[in-house]
DNA sequence: CATGAATGAGCTTTCATTCAT
DNA sequence: TATGAATGAAAGCTCATTCAT
């Protein structure tokens, strides 16, 4: 097996181990009885078991991000954020992202928290933009867009957070409609122009 | 020292303990040298580590609950209701509580979470049934209290943990006018009534 | 309560934990359980868990020594024999002094050891002295005492123990009937005739 | 160092051991600084030190099970028990053998006294087996065989202990004939001039 | 390059003993 | 004198990492 695909299948293993059983309570001998291969390998291609954690985050963090694509303002908004959206929830709705990235990733170490912090501040900083540009094309309510970039995170994050914890399915659509209400009439600039 | 006390006191460290270095990276050792007692004294007064960690959690979520009080629907709702999410927002701010209910209490095992799946029930159940209320008095906008109720425990969640991921302040006061603002002009019923 | 009254007491409470539990899963927090005293209490009438447990030993050695009486030659020699061999048996088959004495007494440090020894010696030692009073009266076949005399603490230990292992009552007079007949004819039935 | 050669290399050192400081006073680190083998090591072919013991024990067991030969009916009887006598005495005198198998391994817990138990009830229900055998060719007195085999038992056990605490070599053919004897004649000279 | 046995620092927990009250 | 809270050495065990084969 080359290089990189070993490499790849223990990075895919470690995912499963690590969004079954957490960070802590994941050895190496799980992840290697996973992928059928010695203790020795695996540390042929990773340095610590932190390593490969980290890697599996930060792949989990581009997925995250992979799916959001950017918004063609010569089009009409509203259904591209809305497909945004619907991707959004969709990818980190997945199980393995929940638990890993969500409720594991957090708190490992400094480093490990250094990434975090960076992905978080990269998103935010995104939808701070956007709601900038909405602003200014008056679609969106004056006023911090900090804050207001907090609160849509934690629109978008907690009923999928939740949903894991209760251990019930979330359904992606109803989720989408029920923010977007929300959004449309608290966020959106001039309700009464619907 | 009287037992009640020495009691607390070690609770007290734990909490400092556990808030500064998270469960995984807190020994018995830091513990006991935070009291100034020995080893064997953290055992007279607790079985295990889980078991303070447990009494940390299960005090914040007393802490946090302890703070919304029943809307009283004889007098104006809304004041009650800001109120009660100023203190809550107060309640969750503080470091420790961030660091230890939202970022370290998730996925110790499966007791722990048991307690955290019933704390979040309740919570969300409590939301609800408020929500239910005001629908039923035409102040909130008709359809699922479920989500709507996750949405809202994302909306004062989030901006919290990410201000201590961030290591950044939250200005409370603003945090509750945004929500606010979000809240009436986005889940109640007729805003153009207002 | 009198210093030597309070003493007995824990010693009697000692016997009874140690014989119930055995040395080594026996703490001092069960011995004060016991006594309803407190562990401070127990040291100041004991130097350690060691000594009372000596203490206990010695006090089953002198009791099992007790029960042996002298052999009056000027009377019939067999039903003295037979009355000590009776409350031997009696003294040894004490559920706790089988524990005790014989299971736990033993390796638990030097000092102990010795202890034991000195027990040991002193039986084998007065079994020796009757050995060859008997010699001389005729009525003990001639030969090495010492080894008569270990085989005779072996017929008379090993039953008693043997019962308490597999927890089953003793017929205190059918062993000592069954070991008479043995000392008396053997077990072979008829060695003249092979 | 083969898997199989380096596990019988540590059971080796913690029979040594174990015969050496007994049970309770030999921790891990004593095994592991005997075989010069890491911590670590030890775990990696043993659950716990519970698990070492036990296999000790229970090797010593069929040591010296495997020493009683059954007897040949066809062939004359009594050369061939004298031989297992022999034997037995032989492989019991070992110093680790006495010391592990007849005074430490007793009390442990329970799963350990349940093993011990079954090795002597089985020990006695060979031995009850073959005075039957002999009663019923004739050459064994009736009675009671259960009594009679915990009297065997005991007078092959007990000398050697005996040896054993007092520090004193055992001339195990000494112990044979004066055993025989015994089981021929008695240890009383003369019954019927009485 | 792959293996898996070996490593040892570090963890939680126990418990005989001490000592201030 | 009696108390029981406090002590801390030492135990058994785990597991990320190393390294000879």
């Amino acid at each position: 097996m080359p290089p990189e695909e070993r490499r790849a299948t223990i990075v895919a293993a470690a995912r499963r181990v690590f969004a079954a059983r957490g960070y802590h309570r994941t050895g190496i001998a799980d992840i290697v009885r996973e992928v059928h291969v010695a203790r020795g390998t695996f540390y042929r291609y990773f340095d610590s078991k932190r390593e490969v954690f980290q890697l599996v985050v930060e792949t989990m963090m581009a997925e995250v991000v992979a799916v959001v694509r950017p918004i063609d303002l010569s089009h009409p908004v509203v259904p591209q954020v809305e497909a945004n959206l619907d991707r959004l929830v969709q990818a980190i709705t997945a199980e393995d992202v929940v638990r890993v990235l969500f409720l594991e990733a957090v708190g490992i170490d400094e480093e490990g928290d250094d990434v975090l912090r960076a992905f978080y501040a990269a998103a935010l900083s995104r939808i701070e933009t956007a709601l900038r540009t909405g602003q200014a094309l008056g679609v969106i309510r004056s006023g911090d867009v900090g804050l207001k970039a907090r609160l849509l995170l934690g629109l978008i994050k907690e009923p999928v957070v939740q949903a894991h914890l209760q251990g019930r399915p979330l359904p992606t659509h109803d989720l989408v409609r029920e923010l977007t209400t929300l959004l449309r009439h608290g966020l959106i600039a001039d309700p009464t122009a619907r």
